[in-house]
DNA sequence: CTAATCCTGTGACAATCGTCACAAAATTAT
DNA sequence: ATAATTTTGTGACGATTGTCACAGGATTAG
């Protein structure tokens, strides 16, 4: 947990008593690489704090996976839609490594943060900085080419791009595990 | 201020007494079409409630403009990294029409809802939504074709196909405007 | 250690896309 | 109403990308 409390003081104000407070609604749980942290078709009622390993968000579409997201150490990994508005998921959160997390039950984190104003707070800083992240990842799309966008997560994400596999990098970065494999070439014989 | 009070019911609980508080945190601003409701390099002190017209967001690069959204009636607009961090705001938000927008100022806000758990679990909801958007729409880029994409929005968002110009729509779905002519195109003969 | 599986690179070729250029159509301003 | 401006359509052409196919290399399982 340790790991989890530095987390939450880098985000914000946290008085022991909130932590205390807070406990009931973790639980930690290790998953084996290629088990599933959500399954698309259920509802998402938990946020996921990775404390080591990472794991991928994917749809599966033609019996293609789709992978829209890597979550690494420090993330909160979660279906931000399903958390919140109660339906169900649509895609999938799998283990790609070993990987420990602590899970945040969400009744459990409503009941808390109603104790809290520091929870309450904890809760809207994590929720903002999925959004500023989607944000991030969105706006790549709208401004630049497939080059470009490898370009910006060597610079900017260079440990997704050590750890993630070039095959699954491909669909994140919306282009062919061919074109990928390519445009690395170019890149680097330039 | 009708349309507000119905959307923020949509939305969460939200009692007589909570909109009494809020109200300090309100005020109305009309824009002319092209005028700023935020500029690159400023920071972003505000949510915009958007109760008639729209405005897009975009980013000024090599002297043209990048749109990487639109918001209409019943939208909340705004930067929400910059909102949430502080940080000087990247890119621009205009009105693509005379607008009428209700402004949530960021300090007064905040303010209110130490005051009242429904202002904060509004504050939440709209921070969730927006972070929904966001991934809705950057999932788009990683399953989809640019003619899917545009399939997409004419289902899932025809306002926005019809309100919105095909030069303005091109840089949102990452083509050029050529090519969404061309797409255009191809889709209706078929 | 060996076999099976997965990942990566690459060739070929067609489809799609970006860019430049210009004309027609639509919209806006005066 | 007319002129100015903006938006859209389209041709040409080169660059990029997707797809299919296959081979070599790396990794994993037994």
């Amino acid at each position: 947990m340790d790991n989890l409390l530095k987390y939450i003081h880098s985000l914000t104000e946290f008085s022991e008593e909130s932590w205390e407070l807070l406990q009931p609604a973790l639980s930690k749980k290790q998953y084996k690489k290629n088990e599933f942290l959500l399954h698309e078709g259920h509802i998402c009622n938990s946020l996921f704090y990775i404390d080591s390993g990472y794991c991928k968000s994917y749809y599966e579409i033609d019996g293609a996976q789709k992978n829209t997201a890597f979550f690494f150490e420090n993330d909160i990994a979660t279906n931000i839609n399903s958390f919140g508005s109660g339906e169900k998921s649509e895609f999938n959160i799998i283990a790609c490594e070993p990987l420990a997390a602590v899970i945040f039950d969400k009744q459990k984190l409503f009941k808390a943060a109603k104790q809290s104003n520091e929870i309450e707070a904890l809760g809207r800083n994590c929720i903002r900085m999925f959004a500023s992240k989607q944000e991030e990842f969105s706006t790549l799309f709208k401004l630049y080419s497939a080059q470009d966008r490898l370009n910006y997560l060597e610079v900017n994400h260079p440990d997704m791009v050590q750890r993630v596999s070039l095959s699954q990098l491909a669909s994140f970065l919306g282009v062919a595990r061919e074109t990928l494999s390519r445009i690395r070439k170019r890149r680097t014989s330039v």
